[in-house]
DNA sequence: CCCTGATTCGC
DNA sequence: GCGAATCAGG
């Protein structure tokens, strides 16, 4: 496979929208990130404005607050509700792919902040049970970790909200696929 | 260790 | 021109 018109003009679109190059690797795929870098240059696009960020994986409790953070009527049905408020979902896909920069970090920002549940309950590993949910909280090995603790389905290790966050890559899941079979 | 882009240099 | 290896950095 080879630089096409094609590819360069994607790999142009792509690297102007902000996303890596490992990312545009993967998406066009029978590259690999060098090749995207090295192309770049050889293109003069080197230096952009949105940079893409790495989501964060939140592993701090928030100070419990009351708000009711309910759910509203999913179309798919399914899984979890998710807050009404700010959040976008985030739809990780040709949607994310679309969105600037700086949108998704925003929406992850959010997500981040807005998914955290009302209440934990703030459970140790000893009292972890099928239907508890067993999102870590803090850092596991100093005294004031926990596991989130609220109500989980059955075979579902995590509660509503976190099972959201837990249960929603994709091109993430393919950027790792095709970094491991890189490697 | 995960990742990022930048650079070099043999091909 | 291409991209793996390497470098520097988060």
């Amino acid at each position: 496979m080879s630089w096409t018109d094609e590819r360069v003009e994607r790999l142009k679109t792509l690297w102007s929208e902000g996303l890596s190059a490992s990312q545009i690797a993967a998406e066009l795929g029978a590259v690999t990130r060098n090749a995207v870098i090295g192309k770049v240059h050889r293109l003069g696009l080197s230096g952009r404005s949105k940079p893409q960020v790495q989501p964060a994986r939140p592993t701090v409790a928030a100070p419990p607050r009351v708000k009711t953070a309910t759910s509203r009527p999913v179309a798919q049905s399914q899984t979890a509700s998710r807050p009404s408020s700010p959040v976008r979902p985030i739809t990780i896909g040709a949607t994310a792919l679309k969105a600037d920069a700086q949108a998704e970090e925003a929406m992850a920002v959010a997500a981040v902040a807005e998914i955290e549940p009302p209440v934990f309950e703030k459970v140790t590993i000893l009292s972890l049970t099928e239907s508890t949910c067993k999102w870590p909280v803090g850092d596991p090995g100093k005294p004031d970790f926990f596991f989130c603790g609220r109500k989980s389905d059955v075979g579902i290790p995590y509660c509503a909200f976190h099972a959201r966050i837990a249960y929603q890559p994709s091109a993430e899941r393919r950027r790792e696929r095709d970094r491991k079979a890189a490697s």
